[in-house]
DNA sequence: TGGCTATTGATATGTTATAACATTAACTGT
DNA sequence: ACAGTTAATGTTATAACATATCAATAGCCA
């Protein structure tokens, strides 16, 4: 299932391993990945927590890349696009990737206490949801699928 | 499945059921229907497609029944809590429940063109997303389920 | 070089949601 | 009926999220 974002690992190079393939597949597709669309991938790469756009931007401007909102609006919206981050709905907020090359159908687990995001892929609703579209005729274009509740973490503070 | 919002029927009936139910509801509950409330579920029953919270407002401003925003959120949170209404994540946006009192786990399916959204359920699917959560240890209390696309009419549309 | 397109800079505005506090209505027990 | 309590509403202000628009610049390709 491989979820990320609860459980240990080595973020060191997972962060190096992710931005890696974002430069290959820019390579590969003749996209541009600028100063701002680098540096804002780093940003959300940092931990795996969702970061809301005024978060980045915030950031950007300590740095001088940009202080008005469009900056970080323009930056998400190419590294959501090009499948480098994902918008969660339910916080609108943003997340790095954390199945860059591989993922299909993301889902994510949101820790209402910690704010951390575990993204996990799998094709929840694909089967059940896929029949009730296909009852009702509707054309699938793209999911969301979200969990909230409590990280493992967050379950012992409350316990 | 007992998907509603593309398929013709009785509307009618469908409203006033919807209403019933909710009275019944809030009777058995100890809950108050009060007229912002209840003309705000009435509002959000007119059709099946979601509606922002200002255009709520704006509705409940035509008829006197309160001009600011805290009058549209704390209605809908209400309707929300009661499990009259859904919030549609990916438009932001609100729905009247389809499914009142046999909804456990409902899921959307939105049409981007012209904004009707169907409400489903996915209960006996969730499988998949239980799995993940349980492998890592993510206690769920909410989720959302929400599919785009198009719906059987507006695929002929742009056919 | 010149023309084209993608990107960035900058200002303003639109849209969604909540904080905070005063007031009024409804319920509870006496 | 009365005070004490809680729930709901009225009102103002502001926070938080997102986009429209247009000018300036950088990269790209005849
Ligand atoms: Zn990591
Ligand atoms: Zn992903
Ligand atoms: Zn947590
Ligand atoms: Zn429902």
């Amino acid at each position: 299932m491989n979820t990320i974002g609860f459980a240990p690992h080595d973020h060191g190079n997972c962060v190096a391993d992710t931005l890696r393939k974002a430069e290959q597949h820019c390579a590969d597709n003749g996209l541009r990945l600028t100063p701002v669309r680098r540096r804002s991938l780093e940003i959300l790469l940092a931990d795996h927590r969702a970061l809301g756009a005024y978060d980045l931007l915030a950031v950007l401007a300590t740095e001088g890349l940009g202080a008005q909102p469009p900056v970080a609006y323009r930056a998400l919206d190419f590294l959501v696009k090009a499948g480098f981050a994902h918008k969660i709905e339910a916080l609108n907020a943003y997340i790095a990737c954390a199945h860059l090359g591989e993922c299909q159908m993301p889902a994510f687990l949101i820790c209402r206490a910690c704010n951390s995001v575990a993204e996990t892929d799998t094709t929840l609703g694909r089967g059940r949801l896929n029949d009730a579209a296909s009852d009702a005729g509707f054309r699938i274009e793209r999911t969301v699928v979200e969990a909230e509740g409590l990280c493992p973490s967050c379950q012992k503070d409350t316990a």
